[in-house]
DNA sequence: TTACATGTATACCGATTAGTATAATCGACA
DNA sequence: TGTCGATTATACTAATCGGTATACATGTAA
């Protein structure tokens, strides 16, 4: 693990969020991060390539960070359902917070057979899914439409967000949710 | 109102969707719109104007076909609210459906003084701010709110169809919204 | 016919892009 | 001291970008 590597990657990953993906320039990458275009291409074959890994290490990222705060803070699946957009709104109104890489990188790359859209599809079904084994667990009938609802629920908010930093989406997008998941429960 | 400029609005809008926004340069507008650069930038002095033009005439045309509906085929503001996600559904699951062009836009254009990405808030607000008139007139009380939770819904939803076309994500949108209405109707 | 507006065709400009080639520089280690 | 791998510095390529200049073809109206 480059130190150098890590920069690079961190750089290109703010200025994905902030500039856009198409509009970020290798040499502006370089340049932000302290480092040559040699050794961005001696980690990173291409500049797709370092799309690709931006956006890995930003899902995993943020899919260890919500795993670990939910299992060190509840204890029963109900609860974790529960809390879920509790620790989704600390994440998004975090002051660092980097934008959701498969978003943003969906719509910049639309094309269906582009590799940096296949894998935002694949991490969108898979945030889906990490919430639909939360519902399951919690023995709610219809975990697969309530994930999907609750997903619609994240990424609008994720897209007001970035819209407009410090808008309320967050905060009505929590009670929205609980409304979802308490009808699911008690039907 | 030249019919070569309509063609080359189209043209333009199908192309943005379909390839994304800044990666459809202006001679690709042109070869597919049948005509030459020169003729394009009669009619649009540069390509961020044609992008506004592109964003508003979509707006407009979105708006204006849902208000219609809405007007034609509801009586009261309550079941006005309770058929919305009816006609968004209608007009998400066209064929011919070419993307909210808000959504997309500001996702390519992130940063905040940008022309187009200052457009897309404004549309954004506008659609939200029409969802909450038809909530005061439903006489809800938290319009505010209810608006925002919609809007985040019907943001979800056009994101989750532009990553899969022919997801289940407008239909579940669609109970989701009515579980949040009827809640705040009864309230 | 003349005149004018509309559009076409094509070549061009300067800037920027992703990616490469080559040589110089640095620090650590022996 | 001398060597080696990692990094820097710089110049370059080929392609593409938005936008412009110039010349030509077209149809329509007086």
């Amino acid at each position: 693990m480059s130190a150098l590597r890590e920069k690079i990657l961190s750089t290109a990953s703010s200025l994905f969020q902030t500039q856009g993906i198409n509009s970020t320039g290798v040499d502006t990458i370089v340049a932000t991060a302290g480092t040559t275009k040699m050794t961005l291409y001696k980690y990173f074959s291409s500049k797709e390539l370092l799309i690709l890994e931006v956006l890995k290490e930003g899902h995993q990222d943020f899919q260890t960070w919500l795993n670990d705060k939910l299992s060190a803070n509840t204890k029963h699946p109900t609860e974790k359902l529960q809390k879920l957009f509790d620790y989704i709104e600390e994440w998004i109104t975090a002051p660092d917070f980097n934008g959701i890489g498969f978003i943003k990188a969906s719509a910049e790359f639309p094309k269906e057979d582009n590799p940096v859209h296949k894998l935002s599809t694949e991490q969108s079904l898979q945030f889906r899914e990490y919430i639909k084994q939360l519902a399951t667990e919690a023995n709610i009938q219809d975990a697969d439409g309530l994930s999907l609802q609750l997903s619609l629920l994240f990424k609008g908010a994720v897209q007001a967000e970035h819209m407009q930093r410090g808008s309320d989406a967050v905060k009505y997008a929590k009670i929205a949710a609980k409304i979802l998941i308490d009808g699911s429960l008690t039907r």
